[in-house]
DNA sequence: GTGCAGGCTTGATAATTATCAAGTCACAAG
DNA sequence: CTTGTGACTTGATAATTATCAAGCCTGCAC
């Protein structure tokens, strides 16, 4: 792995705090891997031999059960994945996947442990980070459960505009069929919610969508920062 | 706090590997409380003052929004919450109540935080609470989007059947409106649900629920390791 | 023992969402 | 430039779930 890439490492907040034989030992044992577009990373049900971190590019995180399929998150630029299985040592409870060409560091899980153990900044940053995931996923359950569909994808709309610089036309990150799935409901029914908040202001053109009224989405939305 | 009940928190899976020094530190400050049923512990959007651990009885998790409430999870013996909120010093993203009579151990946080920096068996074991805890909320989501509601009803029988000893004759542990809400549905929804599971052999009488055939149940509801 | 309240069941209806089908559009490959 | 494929939109219909109402049952309080 060349300099650049574990200066690069370094400057990641779950290792920005470690000690400099720590990051040694964890970088010693990681690869940097560059994969294209639509490829499996890691599978649902199988050892998370590696703690993976989205370095660049896009990540879905997905389950399936009896046939149905479903997008648990959307991972982008310095997230981590399969944390909680890593320290466990227990089997991934999701599978993930490359949306487009991504770059991932992986750190032998072993080795995680490892240091956990030994140094205290690295636990301590550890914990965040699953504190972190884990209330991202309570966040995610309240969407989906105390708010219509409708309501889920205004906030999503809402949401992207706070990422976005706050600006009036936000381009969605992902493809239509990967939000629906993230959201709940099936892509015909994303494309008439879509339809549906045009009652409030939203308009939409491919993967471009235009806020013409943000106060009157906001106050469909209503938007909670427990939730959003 | 007595001696009988500082060594029955001694024997939590939390403190049972920490030191003398750091068991000490947490319950010097530490409340034990008693609780009648149907009362407030927690309310979302508060800060975490306290990590609380369920020593008896049974306390639920819920969120509302804009009018809509929701139960997210259901605790019992030994189970902890608010330890992400704890963990970061953030606010609570859940409300807990007790359904029934309780006793919960209350532990300040900063107490927990302050361990968690000098114990690295504390650290370990809070980290891996946080785990389980993440995971079991991971199952739940894929439970709520990969399922229908008679499906969720199946699998919640059958886990139940489990945990009250592999018997055929399962008690409901908590009010039907309030494992409806759980399971995403209304207590109409729940109680044509039942109905519907007769198919499947199952029969309701109140709180207690029977399987005729475990294997149609099972047929039917398809358990999977990596939800249930 | 009686009355009341809360939880639950059942029926009817409305609303939401899924499913299926067909057509359009944009992009990539040849 | 042409063709094919995949993503998306739109229409029609089916299925699922919520809502509202009414009645029953059980347990608690007096």
């Amino acid at each position: 792995m060349s300099i650049q890439r574990i200066e690069e490492i370094r400057n990641i907040p779950l290792f920005a705090d470690i000690g400099d034989e720590s990051f040694a030992t964890l970088t010693r044992g990681a690869y940097f891997q560059a994969f294209p577009a639509n490829m499996e990373l890691i599978t649902e049900g199988e050892s998370a031999d590696f703690l993976h971190i989205v370095h660049s590019g896009c990540v879905e995180l997905f389950s399936t059960w009896a046939g149905n399929e479903t997008t648990i998150t959307t991972l982008y630029e310095n997230s981590t994945f399969i944390l909680a299985a890593t320290i466990k040592d227990a089997p991934n409870l999701m599978s993930a996947r490359t949306l487009s060409k991504s770059e991932v560091i992986m750190l032998p899980s072993e080795d995680v442990r490892w240091v956990f153990e030994r140094d205290p900044a690295f636990a301590m940053a550890i914990v965040v980070e699953l504190s972190r995931c884990y209330r991202a996923t309570i966040r995610n359950m309240k969407n989906l459960k105390l708010r219509s569909s409708l309501e889920r994808l205004a906030n999503y709309i809402l949401k992207q505009h706070h990422r976005q610089g706050d600006t009036l036309t936000i381009t969605l990150p992902i493809e239509k069929r990967r939000l629906a799935s993230y959201l709940g409901m099936t892509p015909e029914n994303l494309s008439r919610a879509f339809k549906s908040l045009g009652a409030h202001s939203v308009r939409v053109d491919g993967q471009k969508v235009t806020i013409g009224d943000i106060d009157a989405l906001n106050r469909f939305a209503k938007p909670d920062v427990l939730i959003d």
